[in-house]
DNA sequence: TCTGGGGTCCTAGGACCC
DNA sequence: TCTGGGGTCCTAGGACCC
């Protein structure tokens, strides 16, 4: 049987959430910066149309900036993750079988009801999640994975398509003329290095890669891309999946928001990164069998000099407990630290992860902390007083609270936890504050 | 100076995604 | 002066073994 896959996305996600509180934001160019007000990660249309790529550095728009008024806005992470939450929910009200493949993207499956007229469906979708969440959508439908990603591709860019695009309701050649008209960088999977190999063999456009023999283009490139050749040409290769397989490892690491040379800054750095992989690797019922950590000079800065190490540690046993990964990662740190150098970034990682509980016992030595009710109450305390307080609140060492912390993060121009705090609900009449004090800081 | 072949496992790095 | 963060998968190459 043919298989119906849609894939909705949010438009402009980030800065479509910043717009569900001010609605005087329509129309205007806006973007959202990415942690430390480093570079746009998200920009709405009437910046894009200004030719702003995504991931350019902040410092380098000013005059752009300057000379059409755009607004900017610290990326408010829990203000996303809680509305994506809301998109979801409405969207699996849709379809029997759903798979959230990012913050702003959602896969439903239609492939039970053969029946259904998608292309209204997918109208359906688009007005109940501006109506219930306030962000717009658009849908896209295939009969495999990659396919939906490229109709959703021309429901956005292609006039007269009104947000959704069912390829199941043209014809081979309709599809084909379509797919002759869009790059073969927009195809998942097809990154930019690619797309340069592909253009020297004279492949251009999508259509040019659904032509080419997938059993040469999997010799030349990898069986990924021999897989996508064939989805495009209408052969299920790529599944779905419904339940999220538990993450392989967990990262948690972030530029300074100044400089850093000391062992002492790192070392109150990582315990704070290292606080919050543990978090969530508690969240999601995992021990970790290995710790890591990385630091960086600043890589841009030529000029500096450059040292990026890195180093893994064994734990005596699987541990979700924060205090002994955190033992691991300074361990690490005197492996690698160097005096002399302006360090700009670092990260932990979590590595060799299991099921809590069903991890081998050890004959010597320690045992996981899962056998420890008190140590278990603790980082549960923990994980409570941080989701309800925010991120850092409770630490497991007193060295978190020490003072200035020169490496913490910038952010400058942060609207409210607008959905996830009483006292920072919007207010409507509040509405024309906001604005001004936001339209001031750019 | 000459210097096998095949298999496995691990790691680092690349490419990609959002 | 100021350039994000968190993931996955695949491949090549080295170490090691027989």
């Amino acid at each position: 049987m043919e298989r119906r896959i849609a894939l909705v996305d949010v438009n402009n996600f980030y800065v479509s959430c910043e717009r569900v509180f001010r609605p005087d934001l329509e129309g205007r160019p806006i973007v959202v910066l990415s942690n430390n007000d480093g570079c746009v990660v998200a920009r709405s249309a009437e910046v894009k149309a200004l030719g702003v790529p995504m991931g350019l550095p902040w410092f380098q728009m000013k005059d752009l900036v300057r000379e059409h008024q755009i607004l900017a806005f610290s990326s408010n992470y829990t203000l996303y993750g809680d509305l994506s939450s809301r998109v979801m929910a409405v969207l699996g009200q849709f379809a029997p079988d759903q798979e959230i493949y990012s913050i702003d993207e959602s896969f439903l499956d239609f492939t039970p009801q053969p029946q259904l007229d998608l292309t209204a469906t997918g109208q359906a979708i688009r007005h109940r999640v501006k109506q219930w969440v306030g962000v717009p959508v658009s849908v896209g439908i295939g009969s495999t994975t990659t396919l939906p990603k490229l109709a959703n591709h021309i429901a956005k860019k292609q006039p007269g398509w009104n947000g959704v695009c069912d390829l199941g309701t043209l014809t081979r050649k309709n599809i084909d003329d379509l797919l002759a008209r869009i790059e073969v960088r927009e195809v998942w999977g097809v990154g930019r290095k690619t797309a340069m190999k592909l253009a020297a063999q004279g492949i251009v456009t999508v259509a040019d890669l659904k032509t080419a023999d997938p059993r040469r283009i999997g010799e030349r490139y990898s069986v990924v891309m021999e897989r996508t050749v064939r989805e495009l040409r209408g052969e299920s290769c790529i599944d779905l999946e419904e339940d999220a397989p538990p993450r392989q490892q967990i990262i948690a690491s972030r530029s300074f928001g100044a400089p850093v040379w000391t062992e002492a800054e790192l070392a109150e750095s990582l315990r704070a990164y290292k606080g919050r992989a543990a978090e969530k690797l508690r969240h999601q019922h995992s021990v970790a069998g290995r710790v890591g950590i990385w630091l960086e000079t600043n890589r841009h800065g030529l000029q500096d000099a450059q040292y990026h190490p890195s180093a893994t540690l064994p734990l005596p046993a699987p541990s979700d407990d924060t205090a002994k990964l955190t033992q691991a990662a300074i361990a690490a740190l005197r492996q690698i630290y160097k005096d002399g150098f302006r360090y700009t970034k670092a990260g932990v990682m979590l590595l060799e992860l299991g099921d809590r509980g069903v991890e081998q016992g050890q004959l010597f030595g320690e045992h996981l902390n899962a056998g420890d009710p008190a140590r278990t109450a603790l980082m549960d305390t923990l994980d409570r007083v941080n989701a309800k307080w925010g991120k850092g609140t409770l630490g497991i060492s007193s060295a978190e609270l020490q003072q200035p912390r020169r490496w913490a993060m910038k952010h400058g121009t942060m609207t409210p936890a607008y959905t996830t705090r009483w006292s920072e609900l919007a207010i409507v009449s509040e509405g024309v504050k906001a604005y001004k004090k936001a339209s001031a800081m750019t």
